[in-house]
DNA sequence: GTCTATACTACGATAGAC
DNA sequence: GTCTATCGTAGTATAGAC
């Protein structure tokens, strides 16, 4: 399918150098085709670059929300098993953003992050809306907390953490003094992050108590 | 002063739209001057890249070190004070990523993070280091863990709630539904950040009393 | 030092052959 | 559907006028 081959070469080549950074011309070449070929089947580079955003969304998509089977939380969940899915979804967007596969999927997201366009709607309102959603709620569950939009704030510091092994890459090289993320260095990063969300949450809870 | 005007102008459009996606024709016109004024001052495209790197290292190189008043870390600081100095290093660290004036400055910064040239050494080695190593170490005095690279992963993970403020930018105006990070909405997230701090280096400092 | 003029390359889009 | 050929535009670099 060249579709596919050129929607593949387009994601790591945009992810490397940016919408204005890549040529179709080496994407096509890199896929064994012709340059007209990307006007043929997306239209030109902008659909070219907005076909890659779906790709990635679908992607992603499927599987992050293995983690709740369906998409929805479970009805009467408690704190504990709040805190666990937490703690799951966590995990494996951690897998994905340090997985050697979806490199240049966590690139072209972060690029849109910085300078969003038209294709930034696609990926956020296609994946990463439930995700955050979720995670605000099950925060919510797991702290008991609802007052003003502290699960949110404590949404974006968590997953900060996470997005920081792949947008702080290489300050992250710099102080591990590695010069790739393996799995041991991996592992220890995400159990670091584990206790972290623990901490946090706990904290949290704490200042409920004192709240009240 | 040209070269001045040319080198704001230049950094703001390799912020905005990256190495390839800049222009200089467009730069040079923006600075009111014509384009091989580029070549005259810099050499080229890549040399008023490296040119801006070094003016950024520079600038938030000045205003981040001011926290220490000089470079070194007291001698026999003891653990709350390195709390403390954790917490104004971070502080002025959110900022300079969340300040108006120095979005230009963060956002050249993270692409760097994301694609490492040689502008990235220049930054690196004339600013983050020296900060890195420094947080590194008041973690290690605040919380007594010299295990492993605890202290090291764990300044990885404070700073990452931070650059998420901008790296993650479009997400966290979502979340927060607004249009603009403002200073109310900065407020709430410095506030939990400190928390989160708070936490996490307690948890460190109860982990090192289970480990004895 | 700064600008104009020009050379050269590479890009994206498009038309047309097959 | 896929490729070749070509057009117009925009990029950097450079030489030379002032």
């Amino acid at each position: 399918m060249v579709q596919q081959r050129l929607l593949e070469i387009a994601i790591a080549e945009f992810a490397a150098k940016g919408l204005e950074g890549a040529s179709t011309r080496s994407i096509a070449s890199a896929a064994g085709t012709a340059m007209s070929s990307i006007t043929y089947h997306f239209g030109g580079k902008e659909g070219l670059y907005l076909a890659a955003a779906d790709y990635i969304a679908l992607q992603m998509g499927d599987s992050l929300t293995l983690a709740l089977g369906d998409d929805r939380i479970p009805e009467g969940i408690g704190a504990e098993a709040a805190r666990g899915l937490i703690h799951d979804i966590i995990g494996r967007l951690i897998e994905k953003m340090t997985g050697p596969k979806s490199t240049s999927y966590s690139l072209f997201i972060m690029r849109e992050q910085m300078e969003p366009t038209a294709a930034f709607e696609r990926i956020y309102g296609g994946m990463m809306e439930k995700m955050l959603h979720v995670l605000v709620e099950l925060v919510r569950i797991a702290t008991g907390r609802s007052d003003g939009n502290t699960a949110e704030v404590t949404v974006i510091t968590l997953i900060g953490q996470v997005v920081a092994l792949r947008g702080s890459r290489a300050t992250v090289l710099k102080l591990m003094q590695r010069t790739q993320l393996d799995v041991s260095a991996t592992t220890v990063l995400a159990a670091r992050i584990a206790a972290n969300i623990d901490a946090i949450l706990d904290r949290l809870i704490a200042e409920r108590q004192e709240l009240s």
